[in-house]
DNA sequence: TAATGAAGTGAACCATGATTCACAGTTATA
DNA sequence: TATAACTGTGAATCATGGTTCACTTCATTA
């Protein structure tokens, strides 16, 4: 018997996995899942194509753990907003889930678009019904916490939070997809950006659709 | 001087584009854009790959052409059912129009989910922004009108428009992801597709969400 | 230090599928 | 019929990018 490995080399690799980790997604954050090949990964981490392999089965895997860590950090985000402090009607929270979402979607540049919308191979689509499946939830929590309050009428809620998904990401989609470009086809002359006050009132558009298609209240 | 295409040539041309163009819908209507390859796409219209790009420039655009195609016929159904006729009232218009949309999507198997959601390649992926925009236009001027009139409350039009869109797609994605598959990964046992009864079920909640956010009032 | 087994390497390999091209067959003018 | 211009062919070529593997290097233990 020769050889084990030590605390040392355990954490080795937990070092090298997560910096692959960090590599893939900041390349994803600046290109799209489509930008993140294995040989630009092995090229941004410094290491050999072939070291990929030794710590991801395969690039569909290593895309679904990127897409996978990304998403849970915004679930999280959203999930802290909605939650119950005991303070707020479920209306107000509704609001702030969908302003945080929304805020950290327009910030996080083509990140959010690549979680969000951009194609992507079956297997990360896989993981991208999930990323909505858990959006969904939430609304679906609030939503039928609201209803059983009376703050909100009787509805579908299950429907109601898949449409609420529905909502936000397309709304979303139009700036986001201007600053991602698709594929820098051209010189694409990146147009006005929203300024800050215009993507408030945007924001501030979308959420009353939302109140309104919850509540059935004119707002 | 010695050769000039007659009617004859001309419409033979015609003819072949078309052949070609109704075999690779066939095709993405039940195997996805994914499935459409140039090979598939010959040996479904019986000749070579070569003969493809006398007819296409490129698999792009051959795509793009199949995407739009399929796509005016289905905007104009819809813009058809939102037609002021002058006898319904916009909220009337509105519900038809989304059943219009639904039930073509649900009846239409896999060629609804490849115009929707189906992951594409960018040069569809524009044409796709286009279609869901020609959706958008469509209520769009349904809700200002109802609007003008009164039907409805105040409200961003173009964002309601969107969002729309976005409820649409996303509520129907689930039943369309179903029945397409993704990608027979697996021998994916079809769960139990909604009955009629189910399917109306559901689009009546689609519609009544939309009603609420549209109208500003319960339903 | 020798033996063992993992980590790291990167050029070679492979798969997929679009695209080309030299050639054969057709159609239209003169 | 000769010539021009086009249509049709499909094997060969290209491009992209994932995956492998024989080999080297490094860490660990006896």
């Amino acid at each position: 018997m020769a050889y084990r490995p030590t605390e040392k080399t355990k954490a080795h690799r937990i070092a090298q996995h997560d910096s692959m980790m960090k590599a893939a997604t900041a390349i994803v954050a600046d290109a799209g899942f489509q930008g993140l090949t294995i040989s630009a990964l092995a090229k941004s981490a410094d290491i050999a194509t072939g070291t990929v392999y030794k710590y991801f089965d395969s690039k569909a895997q290593l895309c679904a753990e990127v897409f996978k860590r990304a998403t849970e950090k915004e679930v999280e985000h959203v999930r802290a907003a909605a939650l119950d402090d005991g303070q707020r009607p479920c209306r107000q929270r509704l609001i702030q889930a969908i302003q945080v979402f929304s805020e950290r979607a327009l910030r996080g540049d083509r990140l959010a678009y690549a979680l969000i919308a951009e194609p992507v191979d079956p297997t990360v689509e896989a993981e991208r019904l999930i990323y909505r499946q858990a959006y969904a939830s939430i609304y679906a929590d609030l939503v039928a916490e609201g209803v059983l309050k009376k703050e909100f009428p009787e509805q579908n809620v299950e429907i109601t939070a898949t449409a609420l998904v529905g909502v936000i990401s397309e709304t979303l989609i139009a700036p986001l997809g201007r600053r991602a470009g698709v594929e820098e086809t051209e010189a694409s002359a990146k147009p006005p950006q929203h300024s800050i006050e215009n993507t408030q009132t945007l924001l501030n558009d979308i959420q009353q659709f939302c109140l309104r298609a919850v509540t059935g209240m004119p707002c």
